[in-house]
DNA sequence: TCGCGCATGGGACAATTTTCCTATAGCGTT
DNA sequence: AACGCTATAGGAAAATTGTCCCATGCGCGA
């Protein structure tokens, strides 16, 4: 059973999920930022439930980058999928703990639970020192998607053909290039060339 | 990402999974049985798409008896929750499978993948002779959930005192007994007091 | 073959939701 | 304290969806 609040629900930790409030996931989604008022969850008399029309929730999924499992998900509290790999975010390793396409291999993965994606889908890189704060601390677990659509002003996570690995924020894609952000802000900018990137993901999630 | 296309698809699968039509689905759920006419997803000028409701699909997921999550996996196909246990549908075992409450106890269960329903809720049976043809042959495994309500005309399997064990329709609630049709047409109907029943629960599914 | 129920297309109207607008309150910064 | 930005309440207009009505086509049983 559907319920008017599992409804309002969703959309209030959707919000929350992309890290905004209910107008302002209204206003990123093209609405109008009024649509998911608490005002405009009931009729003007207060007794008539209002339910939000399934294109404006499909607008506001495609603006938190969520499908509609992820959806559900929200509203139930069920955790799908199972739990992900996981390992530390260290740069230079000996041998590299990804195949040629990025995805998770050798040892040293050790899984963690995980809602909502899958083994195939995405990873978890555990943070073990403080050069990326303030944006992330030690203990903190990025979960890496390499299917997310990557955008500009997305926090990425880019794996160098050299095995550095490192976090981001993508600031610019260029033709042969990209442009990095560092997360401390004392740090530089970087241009990195497309011929050193071995692969650039993004950051869906992270835990602490 | 949510489409258009994914909510009607969603629509369909739920009209089928009700065993019936989209316009026997909006009957059920008391709205107007045009409502999810093919003739209404798109305008009347034919360009612009017509999205349902929320609350029109709320209330056909409550006349389909399932929950969000249910309409979520029937869009995306994935596959959610674990196994079940399994085990055979014999009368008159010498120790109950079950305890008290009805749920599965004891060895001899197997797990059987199935999605959507996790081990608390419901378990399988496996038919094992030919005395419920033709509606269940060998070899067919029946979900039968204690969660799920009971309705007149539910398939059900009915669990005796005695300890034997089958699958009927239930066609009468009494007060103190159920009149439980036979799946096989030639046998006669039967009241049973509630007094002889252990359990009395829902088949929700059955795979082949 | 006929009649009946059901599914569906099409159109007009009613009901609901979104949008647009204004106003107020809260928060952080200067 | 003043300012800007955001979040939100409230109300009226615009847009969208559901309902009602009717017609057509199909399958099924008498």
């Amino acid at each position: 059973m559907l319920t008017h609040d599992d409804i309002w629900r969703g959309i209030d930790r959707l919000a929350r999920h992309a890290q905004t409030s209910p107008s302002g996931l209204a206003r990123r989604a093209g609405l109008d930022s009024t649509t998911f008022n608490p005002s405009k969850r009931v009729s003007a008399d207060g007794k008539k439930p209002r339910w939000p029309s399934t294109e404006s929730i499909a607008k506001a999924l495609a603006a938190a980058h969520l499908d509609f499992d992820d959806f559900a998900g929200l509203i139930s509290g069920k955790p799908r999928g199972g739990a992900l790999p996981s390992r530390g975010l260290a740069d230079g390793e000996a041998e590299a703990p990804f195949d040629a396409a990025g995805f998770p291999a050798g040892p040293d993965w050790e899984a963690i639970p995980f809602p909502g994606l899958g083994p195939d889908e995405a990873f978890a890189l555990t943070v073990e020192d403080s050069r990326m704060l303030p944006v992330y601390r030690p203990g903190d677990r990025l979960v890496v998607s390499h299917t997310a659509p990557t955008r500009v002003g997305d926090r990425v996570v880019v794996q160098r053909r050299d095995g550095t690995r490192s976090a981001w924020t993508l600031s610019e894609k260029l033709v042969q290039s990209v442009r990095l952000t560092p997360l401390d802000p004392m740090q530089p900018s970087l241009t990195l060339p497309l011929s050193q990137i071995a692969w650039l993901s993004r950051i869906v999630w992270v835990s602490q």
